[in-house]
RNA sequence: GGACAGGUGGGUGAGUGGCUAAAACCACGAGACUGUAAAUCUCGCGCCCGAUGGGGCUACGGAGGUUCGAAUCCUCCCCUGUCCA
């Protein structure tokens, strides 16, 4: 085991807050393995970039040999926490938020080793609370303190909805912490309330406080809100690799400099030194590489200079099977998928964004006669390739 | 329990009887420019039909009603907020 100070200085690195640092040295100090938690709601399926920044700090503590405690809120997604948004949010079956798990779990081993993690359900232990022990639990804060919680208190300031359900999220990720006897909590910056609620708390329990750990938020694809599923601004890890090189080939150079700052998995400092056209190449190549792998990265390179750079053909294209022998421009685009409906398909030919064997084609109407192996391109990069039924 | 305000397209939000498939903004798509950058500009953005002009259907919380005509008026219901108790 490395030092206490090697530790902490690897532990520290990107960090935003740690509260308090003196207490980690303790900790480290009694020359344990550190249980160190991480919750995440699985409301939907997807692990991005900006989970990243918070995985890699796990894997950094289990490789240092800490265990590492993941616990996937399926309780809580199951509730439906209404912050933030309206409270139209849907609320999802028991089924959805295991499949979602499900398929969180894979993502999660993809960057931590299973040798130093545990995954648990917090359904667990919260399912399975009396009323008694809610009791006892709301009873250990104030709404006043609630209150401090910014977004709480700008919606209580503005009038706005606050349902009751909502103190008590921070509350049962709180006792998430008691029932886990976590050392340490990991969590975005804007987690930060809630993982010092569960500070609060295992006071309150008396055990000693968890660390509180937080790390910078990564900017979406906009670069403007966080990464995230509901703005749509999102690089997902399983995301095909030409599908994530292109994403970030299209982020602006502002927001590249941005994220090399906090995805400390790729060489920033070169990426600096090389025009900012190379430097984004490198910085998507590398990412790939991170979530894949070098030969998948080259692929996904080459394959964004071949098809989009040069606008050649890709080299995969997706068949449909055709069987008439002429169709007007737009009923073919449609019948090949290209388009999800007929009015959508003649807009993009009127828009000039289709092309048949390189052909652009710019009226809907017009009767294309169809081959075998015929290529068409509609909007920028989908494609298909006819075969003859 | 009472009084008042409100529920509009993926989101924010205008519209208070026909000019409204519904302003504006955002998101999204196409085109131009380019480094598929970003920014910017142009266009599009319910569905179906039509050669253009245009036509039809569906849509403004739900169900009924008034009217030649309703997102807009009336009735009932559901939901949300504010204030009072």
């Amino acid at each position: 085991m490395k030092s206490i100070e090697e530790q902490i200085e690897i532990l520290k690195k990107g960090c935003v807050n740690i509260i308090e640092e003196e207490e980690i040295k303790e900790k480290l100090r009694e020359k344990r393995p550190l249980r160190v938690k991480f919750g995440a709601d699985p409301s939907s399926p997807d692990l991005h970039l900006g989970h990243l920044v918070v995985l890699n700090k796990l894997r950094e503590f289990g490789e240092l040999g800490h265990k590492i405690i993941f616990i996937i809120g399926d309780f809580t997604a199951r509730i439906g926490d209404p912050s933030g948004q309206k409270a139209t949010r849907p609320v999802l079956s028991k089924e959805d938020v295991l499949k979602n798990a499900q398929t969180y779990q894979k993502q999660i081993f993809r960057i931590l080793d299973k040798s130093y993690t545990e995954i648990v359900y917090n359904s667990r232990w919260l399912e399975k609370m009396s009323l008694e022990q809610i009791f006892q639990l709301t009873s250990k804060y104030t709404i006043a303190r609630m209150l401090e919680r910014r977004d709480f208190r700008e919606r209580f300031e503005k009038n706005q909805d606050i349902y009751t359900t909502e103190f008590l999220y921070p509350l049962l990720q709180g006792y998430d912490s008691v029932y886990l006897k976590a050392d340490v909590e990991i969590g975005g910056e804007d987690q930060i309330f809630n993982l010092l609620v569960g500070r609060t708390l295992q006071q309150k329990f008396s055990q000693k406080p968890q660390v509180v750990m937080t790390l910078p938020l990564l900017v979406g694809t906009d670069g403007e809100k966080k990464m995230s599923k509901s703005y749509n601004n999102y690089i997902g890890i399983t995301e095909e690799p030409q599908e994530i090189y292109g994403k970030v080939m299209s982020i602006s150079d502002k927001l590249m400099y941005d994220w090399i700052k906090i995805l400390t998995f790729v060489d920033g400092e070169r990426i600096k030194s090389l025009p900012p056209r190379q430097g984004k190449a490198l910085l998507a190549f590398e990412i790939v590489k991170f979530l894949y792998d070098e030969e998948k990265a080259k692929k996904a390179q080459a394959h964004f200079e071949k098809v989009i750079v040069n606008k050649d053909l890709p080299e995969e294209i997706r068949e449909v099977v055709i069987k008439e022998k002429k169709l007007p421009a737009f009923e073919l685009v449609y019948c090949a998928g290209l388009c999800q409906s007929k009015t959508q398909a003649k807009q993009l030919i009127s828009q000039g964004g289709f092309s048949a064997d390189g052909k652009k084609i710019a009226d809907f109407k017009k009767i294309i006669e169809i081959k075998d192996g015929m290529i068409l391109k509609a909007g920028k990069r989908n494609f298909a390739k006819i075969k003859r039924g």
